[in-house]
DNA sequence: ATTGGCAGTCTGAGTAGGCGAGTGCTAAAG
DNA sequence: CTTTAGCACTCGCCTACTCAGACTGCCAAT
């Protein structure tokens, strides 16, 4: 059994070692808190944690610091909600003020997060999947080679390139394009997809095998998501802490540049009902990255999809900053691109 | 004056220290090339080169390593363009093959520069400035906000955000849709941005200020350059090569995240007639990365464009191999994004 | 349950010494 | 004039060693 003070030692042993990056031990915690017992009676304590595999000695004689697990029940029960400080405050309001597309304010609000945090920073974009389709555009940019340009309602842009064998008439173009238009607007994606499909069979035998392939680039972009695609900044800050990692941070910054690898992370990640998600350490070995904390909330846009953002860093972070300033920049961003 | 042999010295002292990140010293340079002279020979030579500020010594007994002025001479004199692997030009033919969006194409070739030179990978947007306006599309995204987009014939789409303070009706959206799409379709960049900035005057009073925001936003995605923009992959290179530099890597990975730094770098760089350009450690100084060089090299688009891709490493890197890679993906992506 | 005391353990910094690679110089040879 | 062999000398690096300091675990007393 854990008892009430122990947990208090564990959290300012979590406090000081995130402060100091060295072990701590019963000594200084009695120093630098004011818990009215004395060192022995902290050691029975930290024996105790031990004992609950909440802190770890890195050699037989030194301070402890928490495991994996330690951090756990620190974030999960102890890590106090520390609320933004005025200039950060600030800071969100300036940088995301301004809004103009949505490039745009995704790559401000993960440099932003990464500032507040000092750690990588990561922004998943929207996946805006009940959108309906708006304009098709075809674009003939040069004899042997065309552009397909998709508009929904809800604001998502998607291109593609297409080679194409034969020669195409402006004309040609130009019919199919109105076609386009006047069967496929305001359809939803579904629908869509399977009109798509069946085109190519109205039209004559020559040019069918063309306007197939048209449709075939059309039927990706409207099946396209965009939530694949993240956005990432700080990658510099890894290096800064690099000390908290045991051996190389290669790996490390080489899981990060897989993309994938994050999505998947970000999907696995369970949040609670805010939407707020935490994983520590060894959580997520599976991908590489069992020496880093992520942290994530998610985010809503105006038609109601939910994306995610967060940071990455070593497992040793400032846990209560970097929950503070991802939950506000999530709120601030939903708010950003919702209704109101 | 330096003698031919003394230059020979000079290239196997760059290609055995690149090699092996070990000084070279006068013995172990006989020893592993047949100069068919003795090593107090080449120690001769080593110390004319040594006066030349071509190669230095870091300690007062040990081998040599180059100066940032013997890598110029190098890479100006002595480097042989090693032809790639056919490894790698399969690499190059199967990761671009299939190309889907530009930003796709981008993506996928940044990220193959990376892999062939294992080193930070960089390539510009096309700024695709010479173009024509196709099509206009206003999109309204709930009451109080909508969007633009902007579609030109050399397929660059751009968007915009837009908050309108008031209501906006479906017909005159359409309406304005459709005049600005008959008045600017077809028109250059510089005219259609004046005709942008006489239209407000054309509607009455109430609505002037709505029609003024949605042409402010237009003219700025007219005039809006692309190639302001760039990607960057293989940011884990620059650990991996971590003993390559004095200090810290911090603060070049700090410069490189900073998109303005490295533009301004590209926009310095003075390319030779087939568009290729070196830059090399202290050249860098001024932005912050004087232990690195950076390869670059040009490529354009159908359009005509001009634009630059490279990569950037420690000033110790192995110029053969990488300046033959940037030149290969240079044309392979010219080839792809070209006229035929 | 808490406390003071004490022996034991381990780290990390600092020091000394020896090894080896490599140089510069000189004098002789081609 | 260039090349070569020989030699004394210089340094960086590695290993071994010591020593002070920090902390723990345990025990007996409160």
């Amino acid at each position: 059994m854990v008892s009430e003070r122990s947990l208090e030692v564990l959290r300012v042993i979590v406090q000081d070692y995130i402060a100091s990056r060295e072990p701590v031990g019963s000594k200084s915690i009695v120093d630098r808190h004011s818990f009215g017992v004395s060192a022995a009676t902290i050691r029975n304590d930290m024996a105790l944690l031990e004992e609950e595999e909440l802190i770890a000695a890195p050699h037989t004689s030194s301070g402890r610091i928490p495991t994996d697990k330690g951090y756990r029940v620190f974030v999960d029960q102890l890590a106090d909600l520390r609320p933004l400080t005025s200039a950060q405050r600030t800071a969100i309001e300036t940088f995301l003020g301004a809004s103009t597309d949505l490039d745009e304010v995704l790559s401000r609000t993960v440099r932003l997060l990464s500032q507040l945090t000092h750690q990588v920073a990561l922004v998943q974009y929207p996946s805006l999947s009940r959108s309906r389709i708006r304009h098709i555009e075809l674009v003939r940019l040069s004899s042997s080679r065309m552009m397909t340009v998709l508009i929904t309602d809800t604001g998502r842009v998607e291109q593609r390139l297409i080679d194409i064998p034969t020669e195409l008439g402006d004309l040609f173009l130009e019919e199919l394009r109105t076609k386009l238009n006047s069967s496929l607007g305001g359809l939803g994606l579904a629908e869509a997809a399977e009109k798509l499909a069946a085109l190519p069979t109205q039209f004559s035998r020559d040019s069918a095998a063309t306007v197939e392939l048209i449709t075939v680039a059309l039927i990706e972009q409207v099946l396209a998501n965009r939530s694949d695609k993240l956005v990432m900044a700080g990658a510099a800050n890894l290096v800064r802490t690099e000390e908290d990692f045991s051996g190389s941070i290669y790996p490390v910054l080489e899981a990060i540049e897989e993309q994938v690898t994050l999505l998947r992370l970000f999907g696995e990640m369970a949040p609670d009902q805010n939407g707020f998600a935490v994983s520590i350490g060894q959580e997520n070995a599976s991908f590489g990255l069992g020496e880093t904390s992520v942290l994530t909330s998610g985010y809503s846009t105006s038609s109601g999809e939910l994306s995610r953002l967060g940071v990455l860093g070593p497992t040793r972070m400032d846990y209560s900053n970097n929950m503070a300033a991802v939950r506000a920049v999530a709120r601030y961003l939903s708010r950003l691109l919702g209704e109101n």
